[in-house]
DNA sequence: AGTTCCATGTCGCGG
DNA sequence: CCGCGACGTGGAACT
């Protein structure tokens, strides 16, 4: 990684344009080329940047980086006030641990905490648009097409409304109603839903957890 | 502006939980105390980061950063290689040039750039599942609704579907149909497009922008 | 503060 | 390479 701290000016050509007058930044090269002109401020996101792959030219003071889409980024450099180049080796890289596939797992095994009754038939059922999150039989026999997500919102209701389109053409399954389940729904997507005969559920993980670990104790 | 390049893990506790083995990193201290651990690859995002407001509380070798949310980052050092501190001052900032609201602006202004005889109504025209960009009327005087797309994408296509579902259910409008508007539009947003009924356009930003200045400089 | 939508979104996965 | 969905999305504008 190259660093470099000076006055700077920046034009990025590509998507748009943008134009950075002249000031104090920090400029990052990294091991895989990617440039980014940082702020001493205004979060982690760069001011201007250009992602690999690109090809870097020094000019003097101007650099110039572009990259395979025509997309250019200029620095035109003043005043350098520090510079320094370290390697840093292979990163072994960020550990995960998801939240929106736990619910899912919890969901499967407690289906009757999205309604009362509900029976899980099959999880990630496949439809030709996708998967279904959770596909259940309610109390009065019929099929139910559960989406769920962390934040329901209007995508989660388009989503599950494809679904609903493809399952219900299968009259082995037909008539096929849908749930959205998040912890939270937001107010456009629970109106779009019931506008479409979309049931929406709220869940509370922290409560789901524990109902979990109550079935985990039976055992 | 606050640098260091030393060997690192990073525990992150907050919407999700996530770990950083021990390896050299750079961390980086913004005036404004975001903190931000970068590998020396993988574009421009960090590995991991707080954004301001926080409280940066150092005890030895760890560096704890706490948000008002109660989300945690943990950074232990091993060795410092490197580390500077430099105050950079405020920054102009961005100057843009190009973004849709600058689009929707000038098509505002330029309505017959879309289509012969199109007339505005109403910008940002409010429906129950968001606004429209743009309410006009067409040469023979039926209602049309205007989605304005920098690139023009599936998702851009749903969206004016949905204005015009419920705009189509106001019988002092109805029938309004849709254009889609976007300076590049994908080929399978136009199919379903154009399966829908909606019809595509496409605007070069650089005849817009002097169709503008031509227009103001009458006045 | 809460909500909505834009973004040079970025990123990862599957076809 | 493209399409699609998730993201600790972040950020700004508006209520």
């Amino acid at each position: 990684m190259r660093i470099r701290i000076a006055e700077c000016t920046v034009r990025y050509e590509g998507r748009l344009d943008a134009y950075l007058p002249m000031a104090t930044r920090l400029i990052m090269v990294k091991a895989d080329g990617c440039v980014a002109v940082h702020a001493d401020g205004g979060a982690y996101k760069p001011l201007n940047w250009m992602n690999s792959p690109n090809t870097l030219s020094q000019d003097g003071d101007t650099w110039t980086v572009v990259n395979p889409k025509g997309e250019k980024l200029i620095i035109e450099f003043g005043e350098v006030f520090f510079e320094t180049s370290r390697e840093f080796g292979e990163d072994p890289g960020l550990q995960k641990d998801g939240v929106e596939l736990e619910l899912q797992r919890l969901l499967a095994e407690n289906p009757t905490v999205i309604e009362d009754g509900l029976a899980l038939t099959r999880r990630e059922h496949p439809t030709p648009v996708g998967p279904v999150d959770l596909l259940c039989r309610d109390a009065a026999g019929g099929t139910v097409a559960v989406e769920i997500k962390r934040r329901g919102e209007i995508d989660g209701v388009e989503q599950l409304t494809r679904y609903l389109e493809f399952l219900n053409r299968d009259t082995r399954l037909a008539p096929v109603r849908g749930i959205l389940v998040a912890q939270v729904i937001k107010p456009q997507a629970k109106l779009l839903a019931q506008d479409r005969g979309i049931t929406c559920v709220e869940v509370d993980y922290g409560t789901l957890k524990g109902a979990d670990s109550d079935l985990l104790r039976l055992f």
